[in-house]
DNA sequence: TCTGGGGTCCTAGGACCC
DNA sequence: TCTGGGGTCCTAGGACCC
């Protein structure tokens, strides 16, 4: 059977922009940053269409977006709220293709392989025409259904669908068929190849090379180039089957035993006392252990992160028996803490993260030894709290500074 | 462009084991 | 004893993605 283009990669549409003006109509017809306040440190994380042709984009400082764009709206990011939207738009994909795998929480890949004969009509001329026009369909269902604009790509290969998206937006369907990725890919830059980041790119310009099809020529060798070369050649072939479940940051809780968990802050003004630095880290660990015990897991690897005020980076982690008890995880980043900080550089951004995670053993079942501490009853008591109403419903004394 | 916060994946050296 | 090769785990760092 020949390869065809049935892998669709459908994307929304500056998520967060619209979910927040689902949320305050007001926020339609005008421009909009999400990320923080005028003023906030951080930086933009979506912003509408409007504000880009003046230079705005994610990633952006939020002083600088506030600069090209002054009569621009900013709100917070509600990183609680997104997932819900995410979800219903996924629960209507599943109705229209029976392969549906979440890649972030505003994209999705669909595998139509097989579904041809299902949607045919007599005005397709091809079975290519049956999945674009299904494809369109569903894209306007998302839209009617859930009022998200979305974007689509579809092609043989993964990467190729996720480029055509790209080019698909605002609210659009790019097919690319089967045979024509050459074409398709060639002229766009290099930038636009998922695996081709900012430091790639530097090395590819520098080289001269600027768009895919300059790139796909680079003949097969060592070096990193060729390397990049091969990378993208294999990018244009025709997909396998898609991966058999989601990514582990997006499967459902109770069986989200893969994969890491993190919490890290920047803040406001770099820490130099030890007390603060100390409160911060409890702060993490408290966080960053209440989302482990909510999905059920437990960690064996903890790793405290740090950066200091000139950007410098570093990490110290260690293993150990699983555990997913803020004591246990504090006893470990603590010693971590003191193996990485020399207490007297001021500390930008502190980090914890916690890795090589398992299912917890259900209740009731002896654990192994005390591995598993029964949690103290204050502990949760707190948890079913912060269940019922958000994690900040609670908040401990000393990580409330 | 003075740079957030959540992730995944890859590399590379060393320990350790058979 | 001076010494092969393969496999796996641990740790640190970095590129990349949204």
């Amino acid at each position: 059977m020949t390869p065809a283009a049935r892998i669709a990669c459908l994307d929304l549409d500056t998520f967060f922009v619209s979910v927040e003006r689902l949320l305050d109509p007001t926020l339609v017809g005008v421009p909009v940053v999400v990320g923080g306040r005028r003023g906030d440190r951080g930086v933009v994380t979506s912003c509408s269409y409007e504000v880009r042709p003046l230079g705005v984009h994610s990633g952006m400082s939020l002083l600088e977006a506030a600069r090209l764009a002054p009569e621009a709206a900013f709100v917070p990011t509600r990183h609680d709220t997104y997932g819900a939207h995410a979800a219903r738009v996924k629960a209507i994909l599943e109705q229209w293709c029976p392969v549906v795998r979440t890649a972030s929480i505003d994209e999705f890949y669909l595998d139509f392989a097989g579904c041809e004969r299902m949607y045919s009509r007599r005005e397709d001329r091809s079975d290519d025409a049956t999945i674009e026009r299904t494809v369109r369909e569903m894209r306007a269902a998302i839209q009617v259904e859930t009022g998200l604009p979305a974007s689509v790509g579809i092609a043989a290969a993964k990467a190729v669908a996720k480029m055509a998206s790209g080019r698909a937006k605002p609210a659009g369907v790019v097919m690319v068929p089967a045979g024509a990725e050459r074409a398709f890919a060639g002229p766009l830059p290099v930038r636009k190849l998922p695996g081709i980041g900012p430091v790639a790119e530097k090395v590819l310009v520098a080289a001269g090379i600027r768009t895919l099809g300059e790139l796909v020529l680079v003949a097969d060798g060592s070096g990193p180039i060729a390397g990049m070369a091969a990378h993208l050649r294999e990018s244009l072939k025709p997909s396998g089957p898609l991966p058999d479940r989601d990514r582990p940051a997006f499967r459902e809780h109770d069986e989200a035993a893969e994969g890491s968990l993190s919490n890290e802050r920047t803040f406001f003004a770099a820490l130099g006392r030890e007390d603060l630095v100390c409160d911060a880290l409890r702060s993490l660990v408290e966080r960053v252990t209440w989302r482990l015990r909510r999905r059920g897991g437990t960690a064996r690897t903890v790793t405290v992160k740090i950066r200091y005020d000139d950007f410098s980076t570093f990490t110290r982690g260690r293993s150990g028996p699983p555990t997913n008890a803020e004591r246990d995880v504090l006893a470990l980043a603590s010693s971590l803490l003191r193996g990485a900080w020399d207490g007297r550089r001021r500390v930008r951004l502190l980090g914890v993260q916690l890795a090589n995670l398992s299912a917890a053993p259900a209740d009731g079942e002896p654990a192994q030894l005390p591995l598993f501490p029964p949690r103290p009853r204050a502990g949760v008591a707190i948890d079913a709290v912060r269940e019922r109403f958000g994690y900040e419903a609670i908040r401990l004394g000393v990580a409330s500074r």
